[in-house]
DNA sequence: ACGCTCTCCTGGCCGC
DNA sequence: TGCGGCCAGGAGAGCG
């Protein structure tokens, strides 16, 4: 389930190999995602030049001689530089053939993620015009959290994940900010102080800068450009301890569920 | 406007 | 070995 720092990793991996590569043909070979790809996507790009890789909130920005690929990952959307005599598989949907001879893959077994093309600005695309800030700007500070929540009663991990707000931040590092921050997930986003918001954002963003330096987390598949792992997973205190104990204080982790994302927290350290 | 639930999808796992 | 049921969850749509 790509994050904020699963989709900087694979755009820092995937830069090297696809910037000022020209696109020599695009294969679809499998247009519905989460919306149908546009009809005349691949002749559209077809001699194209990729000239830079961006990422807003978790969307992958490809901007080209003539417009922009916005591509999201989903939950299991993989984006991959692989050599071009490598067999597509069953879930590899598209194929970006590129100048070096070198192939852009998209990979989506659950099909949750997209692809959509812009001519225009991409923060002015439908997709992107409502997001919030992104975490690791100093936009995202304590202040800002209080000021958008003092009428809301939307708990805590709902809002960290609500992307109009802050963007990037999925289960995993809800979860495990919330943990970090000593805040437990439950509590409605207007009865938190101040001071509180400053340690949260101060755990958001030391949390999200230390996962994009151990190359992501690896829960079952995700991999980066090369296709290999990542080693945040290593590093989890809550997510995923469903059952075990608290390394803090060894209490036992309780599971529940928030608007129907399993949530992991200390009953102890976390009030 | 807000907050909740439903929905899309496949693979993996469990119990029988 | 097969089958049904459940779970994983990003985020838009729809509803009260």
């Amino acid at each position: 389930m790509p994050e904020l720092p699963e989709v900087e990793i694979i755009c820092r991996g995937i830069a090297g190999h696809v910037v000022n590569q020209q696109i020599v043909k695009v294969v679809i070979r499998n247009n519905k995602l989460r919306w149908p790809i546009w009809t005349n996507l691949a002749k559209n790009l077809s001699q194209q030049t990729i000239k830079v890789i961006n990422r807003r909130a978790k969307y992958i920005l490809v901007t080209c001689t003539h417009g922009t690929l916005i591509i999201h990952l989903g939950m299991t959307g993989k984006l991959r530089v692989v050599a071009s005599n490598t067999l597509a598989t069953k879930h590899d949907h598209i194929d970006f053939l590129l100048s070096n001879g070198n192939v852009l893959r998209y990979t989506d077994p659950r099909r949750f993620g997209s692809i959509h093309w812009t001519t225009k600005m991409p923060r002015e695309h439908k997709l992107l015009l409502h997001l919030g800030v992104e975490p690791l700007t100093i936009k995202f500070s304590g202040a800002y959290l209080f000021d958008r929540t003092r009428e809301k009663n939307v708990n805590i991990k709902s809002l960290l994940m609500d992307q109009a707000i802050v963007v990037g931040i999925g289960n995993i590092y809800a979860n495990e900010a919330l943990f970090h921050a000593g805040i437990r997930p439950t509590r409605p986003a207007k009865t938190i102080s101040l001071s509180e918001y400053t340690v949260l954002v101060k755990q958001v963003k030391f949390i999200l800068k230390k996962a994009i330096n151990k190359g992501g987390t690896t829960i079952k598949d995700f991999v980066n450009a090369e296709g290999k792992p990542g080693y945040f997973v290593q590093e989890l205190m809550v997510y995923g301890r469903i059952g075990r104990f608290c390394y803090q204080c060894n209490t036992a982790l309780q599971n529940i569920r928030l608007n129907q994302r399993s949530t992991v927290f200390c009953p102890v350290c976390q009030r």
